[in-house]
DNA sequence: GCGCTATTAGACCGATCTGTCTAATCTTGA
DNA sequence: TCAAGATTAGACAGATCGGTCTAATAGCGC
């Protein structure tokens, strides 16, 4: 009778199938936009359904966003690993992903900064949701940049990682992939210049 | 009787009360997440009156940023006659006045890449509405870059747009203002590696 | 087979949303 | 002075919101 709530996190078919299907509507739509109704007619599931394993819809938004950090990060220790040493070669497969994402016809911007958007308050659960993502996005450049042998890498990691949130924006902005070229040159151009 | 809508864009101090009440309140709290219940009873003004002066609060959202738009140019443009003729000064003082913005406590992220967080699609009016103020925004970095007498200025400034709109996202999702220095810095790094 | 838990469909709640309508009042220029 | 347009307060509509609740059912370990 007690039906309480699993301990948060853990994987199961029906959750891992609402977390996706919010996750498509959110990001085509917007947070706020969605309703919970709309997910679960989507998902097929009920209502009881959703609030069994999550506490509220903000609840729910903070699990996506975790859900997909941890896919990103996954994706693109995978696709360093097989870059090889070269730092060069590591820093252009880093960006060779993100014109596969900035091309794929579902790319509709980046679902973490669209979050803070929407939740601009940084005590917000889901703000800081997407802050511990964009830190281990950060400590990944870092990591990428130390590999040029560079004295202090973290001011150029900085300053790839604006690089790549401005491209992420103004690709969703204008619907312009290109942009993401200019990123890349500029990160090489820093790159270079700090050595 | 008719009540007919004036022509849009027409200021009268009533219009003008709206749009800087909805204004404040959108950048505030965002722009789906704020009704116009909220914003009649902050400006202390009739619903009649909004529906009068604007067709719907997609209407309104559009004006708003329009109106901002016009006001951020003409800020930028006066600085800029202002910093004299050294393309050196010109780029600082453009800088410097996004660290004052940055550094106010009203400072909630980028109210344009707010709005197209929010309306994501790309033949949305209010999304349509940013598109015409960024573009002229890379128009007004590519006139400081051409300053320095660079062979092919537009990739540069393209570079140099891409970090400010790294900066601005950066400096909302983190609460710190001070990765527009950063910006800065590989701005002038940009500058000088493309003489 | 039994019993526990997850899941179901859907009614229901109170609040809020955008937008319309009315009817009275204020403002202002001819 | 008077008529036309602007503005008012607020009721109202119809939809949707997030969230709760009930009661029946489905699935599964023992």
């Amino acid at each position: 009778m007690p039906d309480l709530r699993p301990p948060p996190g853990e994987s199961t078919p029906k959750r891992d199938h609402l977390i996706a299907t919010a996750f498509r509507l959110f990001y085509r739509d917007g947070y706020r936009a969605v309703g919970i109704d709309t997910i679960l007619a989507e998902a097929k599931l009920a209502k009881m359904t959703l609030y069994h394993h999550f506490a509220s819809k903000e609840d729910l938004i903070v699990a996506v966003l975790e859900q997909r950090s941890a896919l990103v990060n996954a994706k693109v220790q995978a696709i360093l690993s097989e870059a090889g040493p070269s730092p060069r070669k590591r820093l252009l497969a880093y960006f060779a992903r993100y014109e596969a994402f900035f091309s794929s016809k579902e790319f509709n911007g980046c679902p973490f900064i669209r979050a803070v958007a929407e939740y601009p308050e940084v005590h917000s659960p889901v703000h800081q949701a997407v802050i511990r993502h964009k830190q281990k996005d950060i400590a990944t450049l870092r990591e990428l940049v130390s590999g040029f042998g560079i004295a202090e890498p973290s001011p150029v990691a900085q300053q790839i990682a604006l690089l790549i949130e401005g491209a992420l924006v103004s690709a969703h902005t204008f619907g312009n992939p290109s942009v993401l070229a200019h990123a890349r040159d500029a990160a090489l151009a820093l790159v270079k210049a700090s050595r």
